[in-house]
This record gives structure tokens, sequence and C-alpha cells, in this order.
DNA sequence: ATGAAATTTTTACCTAGGTTAAGATAATTT
DNA sequence: AAATTATCTTAACCTAGGTAAAAATTTCAT
């Protein structure tokens, strides 16, 4: 089995972090998918308190996970990028309480929950990685969930941008500061809690001030540091030693610069 | 092996909502404790960046789990019923990215992350049952989000009391509502990401609209149809059979009534 | 290419919830 | 029981971010 440019790279990369995979357990994650659907950009896969007895992974493509209420409020809950398990909550539940939605064309490979069980029983060590993957998903939230509760619009939007370049960078998908972006200002809106009016604004602000630039569905991170320090960024969150390594190396490189 | 009562009745109700419990496997979750340790309340027995190597079970008492910024902010990221795991992330990472601290006298049963890699191995039905535990704890998380980003100060507070009486009563704690609560308001501001001056305003508010009653460490949900709608609250998130045919039954009995 | 639909930007105005501070109650300590 | 400390309550005032509406750009479908 060699090693050639697969689908699932950016999983296995990411995935990398927790145990050595081998190519037999590679096999083995690629072969949990029996069926690769191509999915059409803005398409819900996944729909809140409908059927939906499958897990997936995002392969390719960008989707958002969220949640609405009765009245149309969404919130949503996470930007998932290529490489991540959709709906793991199937292994439990038929109705998931969440939504999924591509934002591009995506491609998602679909499975019986049954055979994730599975795994668990006969990969424990492959099983495991998964159960860590999730405890990283969940860090994620409850960052989340920082921002929202204490941070500041501009704190909120300098530290997500942040993360999403720190997510693509540990899948390998993008090393450097300018990120494709297929996010729109309302998207950006109601996953931190704040209008699409005021994410315009806060923008602009945060271009102003040379943190950043934007156009037509791209980010360029101008200055990284001031970025990081603007948001207390703390790379801990992301369950990654090397990013953890040179968060610490920049903050302390650039010793007391402030907004 | 007889049935008596036991420490972890609220976990082995909680967990049975998965898997029919034998008695065998309820021996089996004991023993995973290696010591039980008593906490003062008020005591934080996780700390954010500290080296924490072990899992534990809160038996009884109340703990919130939280995490802090560098200035001094701090996010509760949950209140902690009896019968939770705690810092499961042990099986993961040393330094846990988030701190525990009980609010009331407490005992905690600890044990080594290794144990539970072992149980999976050991009892996949088991072990599957305590990830399943952990999707219902992410479940929370989620509309925690919910709340923090789209939903009123009102609509924040009325749900979270009905989520917690409804937590404490899926672990056989209170049937009713009336809530023991050893959660100050100041508490209660960091969970829902506003102020203590607000919760306060807010809880008059409620108390004026005859939803809520309160007094030295107890709530009283008054009128819980109202409060349900108020709070536009599903209960699916619970992923609880039973409280959902309730809730469903609850809302639709009282039809047209409006705050 | 052209018209329709989304997205982004800007302006003017408003309100939910924050801030500060001080007094009232209750719980703890000595 | 007095004194200290924490929690709760209230009031006056303020601001970050929301709302509404319209113009400027882009994108998409025909």
């Amino acid at each position: 089995m060699t090693d050639f440019a697969n689908d699932l790279d950016p999983l296995f990369k990411k995935m990398s972090r927790y145990v050595a995979l081998s190519n037999a357990q590679r096999q083995t994650l690629a072969n949990l998918a029996e069926r690769a659907q191509s999915v059409p950009k803005e398409t819900t896969i996944v729909e809140q308190g409908e059927r939906c007895a499958s897990c997936g992974i995002l392969a390719k493509g960008w989707a958002i996970q969220s949640k609405s209420l009765s009245d149309g409020r969404r919130q949503i809950i996470d930007i998932l990028l290529p490489g991540t398990f959709v709906n793991l909550q199937a292994t439990l539940l038929e109705n998931p309480d969440f939504s999924v939605a591509t934002l591009t064309e995506s491609t998602v490979h679909w499975f019986d929950p049954n055979r994730l069980v599975e795994l668990i029983r006969t990969d424990p060590v492959l099983g495991m990685a998964v159960m860590w993957d999730r405890t990283q998903e969940e860090s994620i939230l409850m960052e989340r969930l920082v921002s929202l509760g204490q941070r500041s619009a501009k704190e909120r939007l300098a530290h997500v941008l942040i993360e999403l370049q720190q997510r693509l960078e540990l899948r390998g998908l993008d090393g450097h500061q300018k990120l494709p972006f297929p996010v729109t200002q309302t998207t950006l809106a109601d996953l931190l809690g704040l209008t699409a009016v005021h994410i315009n604004r806060t923008l602009k602000d945060l271009k102003r001030d040379g943190l950043i630039d934007y156009g037509r569905n791209t980010i360029v991170l101008q200055d990284v540091n001031r970025l990081l320090r603007w948001a207390d960024f703390d790379a801990s969150y992301l369950h990654n030693a090397a990013m953890l390594e040179r968060t610490r190396k920049t903050l302390s490189a650039a010793q007391r610069p402030g907004a």
C-alpha cells in the first residue's frame, strides 16, 4: 500500500497528532466509507430533527454546523474544514440536534455508525484517536463559548481568524496567512453571535489597523503577532504541541507592543 | 451483588439511558475509582494549564468547569452535577485547558485515564456508554452556544433553569420544580455571559412575571409551561426520550398562551 | 450581455445590557 | 454579639452592538 496523495490526507495529517498512523490504519479509515457523495455548495446534508442515520467524513470542502431556533435565529456552532468527522452523534441518535450544510462544493464519505463502533473494538488505538479528535473539537467549542461570553467583537473576530488559520495548517492545507475564505460576513455573524453590519464594521476596523486585509473570499492575516495579542490567543485548546511552541515564541519575541 | 444505594446512583441513572447497566457493569464503573476524595466547597480540583493527569467522577456535590482569560475574565463552560465525569480530556492531555472547582462540598472518585482506555477494550458496550455520555455533554455545550449567541438575557436565564432542572431529574436527583441551588448570581452571570447586576434584574423580572420564585440557594420554577415557551425550550439536546415526550405534551396542552 | 439576486458598505438612530457605586441582607469569623 | 466579608439589590448613567434602510458592488442565471 503506497502512500500516494489521498482525499483523506487532511484527516490523516490531523489525526497523526494523536497516533502514528500506519498505512494499514490509513486504509482502515479509508475503508470506513461506504459511499462518497459529491455535494454542491450551500446544500444541507444533515438536518436538525430529521432522520440522518449515517456518519460522514467531510473529505473536501468547507461546511457549517448550526442550530436553529423556532423563530429562525440560528447559531453556527462551528465551521467544518476538510478532514472532519460529521454527525458522529449518529452512533447514539437517529435525529441529530443540529444541521450541517456545505459552504463550498464538497465530498462527503458516508458510513454506518456501527462501523465506527466496530472500529473501536477491532483497533482500539485508532478508536481512541477518533475519540481524541472529538476531544479536540470539544475544546474548540469551549473556546468559542469563551468568545461569545466574554470577548468583544474585535477580539472574537481576530480570535476566530487565527483559529481557522491554525486549524487549516494542522491539516496541511495552508501554511501561511492568506486564507481561502468561502465565508460571507453573514455567516461570520451567525458564528460569532453578532450582526452582519457589525462584522463589517469590525473587519474594516481590523483592516484600518493593518491587522488583516480582506477581499472577495480571501482574508490575509497581515500582522499575526499583533492579532495574537489582540485576541489574547492561547493555542492550548488546539492541542497541538508544535503550534503552542511557535505561538509562545511569537509572543515572547514581540515583547511590549500593545494595540 | 445486591443493588443497594450507592454514591454513584446519579451516574448509573444517567447512564442507564444508553445501556441497561448490569450489576457487573455498575461494579466495573465503581471499580474504576482508585481513591475517593472529599473536597470542601469552593475548591479548585482541576486547574487550567496545570498538570492534572487523572480523570474523575463527581459523585456528590456541584461544581463548575470554566476557562479564564489572562486578564481575569472567566467563562463558565458548564455546571457539573452529581454523577458527572471530570477531566476525561486527561486520556489525551496532561494539562487541561479548563478548570474545575467545586461549588458545594463534594466527593470525587479519581482514576487513571488508562483505566478508561482499558475499559473501552474490555467492555466496549460500557465504553460506548461513556462516549454517548460525552456526546450528550457536547450537545449541552452546543445549546449553551446558541444561548450566548442568540438568546436575550431573559431567555438565557429561563432556558438554563429548565435545563438544570431536567438534568437533575434524569439523574434521579429532583423530580420537581424546586431546585437546591448552590449557585450565586455572579456564577450565573459568568455562565450566561452577562453581568451579576443584569442577572439580578432579570431574575426579578422572571419573579414579577410569576415564572419563578427564588431565595437563599433555592429556585422554584413556578410556571414551567410558560418558562418552556419563554425559553423556546426544545429538550432534544438532552437526548432523553421521556423528557422529549413530556415536554411535547406540556407544550401542546398549553395551546396559545404567549407572554 | 443583461437583469435579478446576494453580498457588502454606509448612515442614522436606538436599546439591551454594561459600569460604577452605594446601601441592604445575610453569612462567617472572632 | 460584634465585626468582617460576601451576596444581593437598586439607581444613575453609558456604550457596544443592534436595527432599519438604502446605495454600491458582485455574482449568477438567462
